[in-house]
RNA sequence: GGGUCUCGUCGG
């Protein structure tokens, strides 16, 4: 598992091989985990190969085909997502939160918002209760698609059912403000984060300078920059490259060099 | 008893 999230899955391969040259007994979850490689390093193709080697051997469980499943949504197959998650319940496997949870996020990316919230309804008919992970995923499709007043009604609703937002829910709606054009509510949202406590994080603060520099504020996202920083955050790449970007729009070339400058005075690689 | 699955950030 290390070796796959490691970028090092044919190194993760090689020790399977080993593993099954001994003769070590492999349980689904050795499975599992390859299948997870394959899947995270986009190789669809050998996912589905183990996969239908793991039917001859009869390893496959609730966790595999959330694999599967995740990797086929988020290399945009949903059709085929939708697939799998029908094959599992007719081979008597029962899906569980995550499987729906992979299912609304996989609906979000791909533009099918509308989709999503079938699911949404489905996993409550049969009995699994939506948690934070599930009304994050609607949020970014919501916000994807741009209606944002329904993205803060769906928010006061989620509270309303008890469910306690995160710091992920913060982002993703500052998110979709920041497609929708709303410079301000992102403003408000960091604002209400630090109200919280311990909400705001370096991608929080990443989204606000993007977002803010793309909107023509850049003395803004500068300002936040330097806050960042006062508040014990290390910008990183990403952080650097909005700056720059927001900087370079507005045709300041010569602030943007400063900060690639001190970039490379922190250490950081460009990318 | 333990190990595997799900949500958020830039550029290209």
């Amino acid at each position: 598992d290390a070796l796959g999230q490691d970028k090092k899955l044919d190194d993760a391969l090689a020790l399977y091989q080993q593993m099954k040259a001994s003769g070590i007994a492999l349980d689904g979850v050795v499975f599992n985990v390859l299948l997870k490689g394959f899947v995270t390093a986009g190789r669809v193709a050998e996912a589905m190969q183990l996969f239908e080697e793991m039917k001859q051997n009869s390893t496959p469980g609730v966790v595999t085909y959330n694999t599967l499943i995740n990797g086929l949504g988020r290399t945009g197959r949903l059709g085929e997502a939708l697939q799998a998650f029908a094959e599992m319940s007719e081979m008597g496997f029962t899906p569980n939160l995550v499987t729906y949870n992979v299912l609304v996020s996989a609906c979000g990316k791909a533009n099918m918002l509308e989709q999503g919230f079938k699911i949404f309804e489905q996993m409550q008919k049969n009995g699994v209760a939506p948690d934070v992970i599930t009304y994050n995923a609607l949020l970014f499709g919501i916000g994807k698609s741009g209606q944002m007043d329904r993205a803060y009604k769906l928010f006061e609703e989620m509270k309303k059912q008890g469910i306690v937002p995160t710091k992920v829910t913060y982002t993703t709606l500052m998110q979709g403000a920041g497609h929708a054009g709303h410079c301000d509510q992102i403003l408000t949202l960091l604002e209400e984060m630090k109200k919280k406590g311990g909400f705001v994080d370096l991608i929080a603060y990443n989204i606000v300078i993007d977002k803010l520099g793309k909107a023509g504020r850049v003395k803004e996202a500068c300002d936040i920059f330097s806050q960042m920083k006062a508040d014990g955050f290390a910008p990183d790449v990403i952080t650097y490259n909005a700056v720059m970007y927001g900087l370079r729009k507005a045709g300041k070339t010569n602030e943007a060099y400063k900060y690639c400058g001190e970039m490379e005075a922190a250490g950081i690689r460009p990318n």
